[in-house]
DNA sequence: CTTGTTTTTGACCGATCGTTCAATAATGGG
DNA sequence: CCCATTATTGAACGATCGGTCAAAAACAAG
């Protein structure tokens, strides 16, 4: 009954993620957004309604694509040092080289966005609190197993490490 | 023999860096600047250059005013592991409030303008560099008293911990 | 084919960006 | 006092910012 829309809105949403996410929130410029997204201004101001709008699907697709698979990881582990350790060989060497010195998107926005944008900063903060409990979840747990040393170097149980 | 500066310029290039640090690069602007700095235009241009000079010259202010005591700290110390805490403790509470979430202005610069800016991110790092040297020479003295363990959890000399 | 609806396209907007510069003011040397 | 020199002031510049909008294009329903 209408015109059907002529971009993948998944594909441009992780285009829009990348360059937040290489350039942070104030040097990414909408014409690099839509260099890079490969769609034209009407179209993104139409499906995503601005720069900040589109800020926020973008890092709502960052930690729904990205780092929703890294909380799993942590929370459904049977074995969760191994699964710390997995998290970390995945975000480290499990990238391409060049992403891999972008940092966290959600820490940088944080860092960037405390003293411009202090609802966008506390939305970041606010996703990355669910990543910080995943890891004390899964440290827990391994001191639940006996597998970690508490702040004297006590095993929880006895039992070796 | 001409007319002299009315402005303090230790004062202004402060004021300069307190407003990179706390914005970043990218989102200070020169009437932010000029604002917190307390003079105009012409001035900056003419005793700092411009933005981008303006940054380098806050960014050896940071370094020189601010970390090279830290490290100082860290190079004549005779306890190296209370010269370590006391070096934290400084950079936490030993600052106004705000400061304290703003970060480390060479931290920041490395991460925002890596992809914007090499080479005031490389002029960054290698200010970096001296502060983790730092921080490595003093650990290596303690491990050296026998105050910290290596990998194995040996100390160097078996002097207890 | 006609019509109604939505997307696409790109020109255009005012605001703000960093920078320049001519006019004015303030100093010390002669 | 006068001049050479430098600092201050603030208007103005072109470029670019994020955002708007009207015209053209692409579909489905009737």
């Amino acid at each position: 009954m209408a015109r059907p829309q002529a971009f993948d809105r998944d594909q441009a949403l992780s285009a829009a993620m990348r360059v937040f996410w290489q350039r942070g929130y104030t040097a990414s410029t909408i014409q690099q957004l839509l260099a890079d997204m490969g769609i034209n201004r009407g179209s993104l101001y139409g499906a995503f309604g601005g720069k900040r709008a589109l800020f926020q699907q973008a890092m709502a697709f960052y930690d729904e694509r990205l780092m929703a698979h890294l909380v799993a990881m942590l929370n459904r582990a049977g074995d969760p040092l191994a699964a710390i350790r997995q998290v970390f060989e995945l975000s480290l060497m499990g990238m391409p080289a060049p992403q891999r010195q972008w940092g966290c998107l959600l820490v940088n926005t944080v860092n960037e966005l405390a003293p411009l944008e202090p609802p966008l900063a506390a939305d970041a903060r606010a996703r990355l609190d669910r990543v910080q409990q995943a890891f004390a979840g899964a440290v827990e747990r391994a001191r639940d197993k006996g597998r970690v040393s508490d702040d004297d170097g006590e095993t929880k149980n006895g039992k070796s490490q």
